[in-house]
DNA sequence: TTGTACGCGTTATCAC
DNA sequence: GTGATAACGCGTACAA
């Protein structure tokens, strides 16, 4: 049997409430009264139970995290760090994090209206926008605090506080760099259609293309899955097509390496023959053989900050900044190549 | 404002208790009743309070994971993966996942008094045991149910229900395999010192020499930290006092491919001039350039199982099976290298 | 400084 | 079939 105030308070001979206040911390309980709950309180392992708490004091302390579920093939690695950098966030606020993944059949939302509408956390982190989000609507229409990583795509309203990576600004660094070692042909390999940071990341090679005066070419660009396999299929799609392709930026590092891989197989080298970056900088990216140049992208420190708005929120803080926007470092590393001829 | 049962009650004229009854599915309660009733919670949108129901029914209908701040650092991959496995498998349940990251500087036992003793789940997963484990010992006491990824390490009784990969025969397979090639000179980098799977290993490593006939030499044998630099310098340490090592076998893919990338800037080939093997196989050692020789690990499907067995415990369910260890496959790849002249 | 009384929203027991 | 009523464990206004 779990030990409760009740408990206390009959060892003690103070009332439930006298107990509650002395643990509690509150000044108007003596000090010696407060000292003989704490030590009976520590005797019989005395633990808050929280549920009752919550439900009394309508706060959870904890705030909640949906993985979808196609989001369990691709992108572990983003996900991982997300999740640790919203984890630590929170831990050091002495916030719990309620993880559900969303299961193939059911419906999206429903792992929504139960962690938000009944109750079982205080705010939520959304990650990974798409276009038209509804998760966005509905907890707009809850008034529940809510932070997202990732605005929404170019021409809709972001009408909410986000933090997202600046990925027009990244794939066109990337792209300058690809020109200024005189790369011409300049092949892209793009996320899926529907996720918000698509575009903006299209339009970075548009214009990085245009800013280096070379011209855009709708052939030199297909859609990838963000998968290793995605950038590997892709990637031959690509050279099948566009032999004379001399660089092929990746959007994300997963796809970069299918895509070195591709090349190894088809007898190129990375680099020398195909210059090839990738998005994310995630470990495996300087590890690879060889290392591959990339945009640094701080997912780990995403997460965190995202938790700290969010707690502001719900604590009814005001927030210094709202909506922040990330630049992505660019990393060359030997996948870059040198200098054309 | 949120509607609750009461709320139901008032527009349809039934009490809560009918109200609670007709949305639980009782079937004492009339089929028209229940429909007016169910028509009017939807237009409510009404979402059951669950801390409320949580305290009444002393049920939470969520298991809890507490990720050690060191897990933060290495094997993302890891944790990653039987993250998933833990939470499909519970969102399939309709269970909810608690996750607590362990703030560096908190004593590990508190997140989980506080989960646990604080009623906040109704079992625990148990991660990445270690020698004299303290996290059993109090789950144990508590009489919680609780599940453990990994049993205790050779000598001490393993009294609790787990699931563990047999490290044993996974690293004994790795050596026989590298013998069978040819290699005389084999080194070891284990995983550190106070991990339970580690003595596990280091005997595989042993008898799987024993049983090509080679001897054990403790100085080729080193312990490492499970990241990719703990590989790099490692291997490095090894090559410096035993340049005459043929073959390194790696406790995870990390610690691998730390491994390839001294030997490469060691102006060593990978496979032909030493062969390397990991552990786990990590989406990454298919990918490595060259692919990774390793044991492939299902730690998704032990996520899965896990919260499957534990999911049983809460429901007093008999277990068919409460202590499994699951065989790891030998993966071969290049970086085995071939036959030994 | 301490105690009494009440309510958070739900489910379960019992009577009608 | 339905409805009062109590209880889960806690925090807090108010009174003493």
């Amino acid at each position: 049997m779990q030990a409760k105030l009740k408990d206390i308070a009959q060892k003690s001979g103070y009332s439930i409430t006298t107990v509650s206040r002395a643990l509690a911390g509150y000044n108007d309980v003596n000090q010696q009264t407060r000292e003989h709950i704490m030590q009976i309180a520590s005797e019989l392992g005395y633990q808050p139970n929280l549920p009752a708490r919550q439900l009394r004091i309508q706060r959870t302390h904890t705030v909640g995290l949906i993985i979808p579920s196609y989001d369990h093939v691709f992108s572990n690695e983003f996900f991982s760090q997300l999740l640790l950098g919203v984890g630590d966030a929170a831990s050091l606020e002495r916030y719990d994090l309620l993880i559900s993944t969303q299961v193939p059949g059911e419906d999206e939302m429903d792992a929504y209206r139960r962690m938000v509408g009944g109750n079982r956390v205080d705010g939520m982190v959304i990650a990974r926008t798409r276009q038209n989000d509804p998760r966005i609507e509905y907890l707009k229409q809850q008034k529940r605090p809510f932070v997202v990583n990732g605005r929404r795509a170019p021409g809709e309203v972001s009408d909410f506080p986000y933090i997202d990576m600046d990925s027009y600004n990244g794939i066109q660094a990337v792209v300058a760099h690809f020109a200024s070692l005189g790369h011409q042909q300049i092949g892209l390999i793009l996320p899926p259609e529907n996720m918000a940071f698509t575009e903006y990341r299209h339009q970075g090679y548009r214009d990085g293309l245009r800013a280096a005066g070379l011209d855009y070419r709708p052939d030199y660009v297909v859609y990838g899955d963000l998968l290793r396999t995605g950038g590997y299929s892709n990637a031959n799609l690509l050279l099948d097509r566009q032999p004379q392709l001399t660089a092929i930026v990746a959007c994300n590092d997963l796809m970069a390496l299918g895509v070195m891989r591709a090349l190894q197989e088809r007898g190129l080298r990375v680099g020398a023959d195909v210059a090839v970056s990738g998005y994310d900088d995630i470990p495996a990216a300087e590890y690879a053989n060889p290392p591959l140049t990339t945009v640094h992208t701080p997912i780990y420190e995403i997460g965190q900050r995202l938790v700290r708005m969010l707690i502001a929120l719900i604590d009814d803080q005001a927030l210094d900044e709202t909506q922040i926007l990330l630049p992505g470092a660019l990393i060359v590393r030997e996948s870059s190549g040198g200098q054309r001829g």
